[in-house]
DNA sequence: GCACAAGTTGGGAGTGTTCTCAACTTCGCC
DNA sequence: GGCGAAGTTGAGAACACTCCCAACTTGTGC
């Protein structure tokens, strides 16, 4: 589906989209603080064409991640095939946390707003298919009871930071310190917790405020 | 122990007592990152002032921070002066966590450095002492064999992330997150890890690099 | 109380980044 | 092939920060 009003004359489509192309390397390579100049150098175009289409550096953020919506949408329809509801709970993060690991901008932009983390796409969506997952692993009695959906950012916060300080040295080793996790996770390891979990509100004003 | 060379003269000593109690504030209230100029003028010195006693930020933060290490051994004493292993390390990594909660500087020192952040003082003491910890929890049998020391500072990357996004609103909810990774540390909940640990030499080498 | 080393000052040079805008170029339709 | 709208340019204003230094002030030992 075309984003919206007048179709962008042919240049100015062609200019977008190698600052997309551009920004989604530079933001791949060295996270979301790249200066905006250099992905305007790098595209070919001056800052002006890049402020141009977009005004703020998140809207170039969004264009670039927009596609990650639909790709943690195939990962969770994947999870719900697998037969073991266990087996799906872990692929899902797994696979999400692999999302992380290829993109240093990616890992930023989890880091910074959660799972789920770009508008474009339906964002509810994406958390209906992730509270499936976790509503199938509950009734098969695998994932521990008190265990919610909210407590998965914790996952993704600090898969997130593990990632940005080990890909240097062991760009592997998150999937030990995601095992120690989801042991955690299992019904039998639960012991009680010492607090609530987040509601879906707070999460969500978290989201919001810890731009 | 005073610090070195030429005892400072009373007016510069009462300067850099200044600055550094307004860094400690700063840092504490807003992170890191604060402007130098700014804890100058809280100090009510000049900015020349400030660079005179710390050529670079790193200087002013070790300063600010040198007396953690000790915090730090106090509370690994302490938990090794309790009778139960499984409570010794809960203990400490309760409280180290409850440092790094109380003090947005210190979070960011311990997300960018790790646990016993600062060179003053003797850093090996601190792992040392932490080591024994974990030693006693394994020889007890109630940490899973294969969770090592170095596990500890993923530990510490979570909390530090989660602490970050959610103090605003729910600022002790952290607690949930530690205890849910504390539930996959203990011995019964043990399943294969994918990965080997980190070894100390890269640890080591994450703490360098990794700024 | 004097002299001089020690310490302080504050403005300014240097750097790196975002954002702006008036002048210019290009596209696509007639 | 030419016109107007759409799009682009690139230099520079604005900002925020670090670092420096020549002129000044103050503390301390004599």
């Amino acid at each position: 589906m075309p984003t919206s009003a007048r179709p962008l004359r042919r240049d100015a489509q062609r200019n977008r989209d190698l600052l997309v192309t551009a920004a989604r390397e530079l933001f791949a390579a060295r996270g979301l603080d790249v200066p905006l100049d250099e992905i305007a150098r790098t595209a070919g175009v001056s800052s002006g064409t890049l402020y141009n289409h977009f005004p703020s550096r998140d809207d170039l953020v969004d264009a670039v991640f927009s596609d990650r919506t639909a790709t943690v949408v195939r990962i969770s329809e994947h999870a719900l095939s697998l037969p073991d509801a266990w087996s799906g709970l872990v692929h899902f993060l797994e696979r999400v946390c692999e999302l992380q690991a290829a993109d240093r901008g990616y890992n930023d932009l989890v880091s910074r707003r959660g799972p789920q983390p770009t508008p474009a796409g339906d964002p509810a969506l994406g958390y209906a298919m992730m509270s499936r997952i976790i509503e199938r692993a509950h009734e098969a009695g695998v994932l521990r009871p008190d265990c919610t959906l909210e407590d998965m950012v914790f996952v993704t916060w600090g898969i997130a930071r593990t990632v940005e300080a080990t890909t240097a040295v062991r760009p592997e080793v998150w999937r030990r310190h995601l095992a120690l996790i989801l042991d955690g996770f299992r019904a039998p390891a639960a012991h009680p917790l010492p607090e609530p979990p987040l509601r879906p509100d707070e999460l969500m004003r978290i989201m919001r405020e810890f731009c």
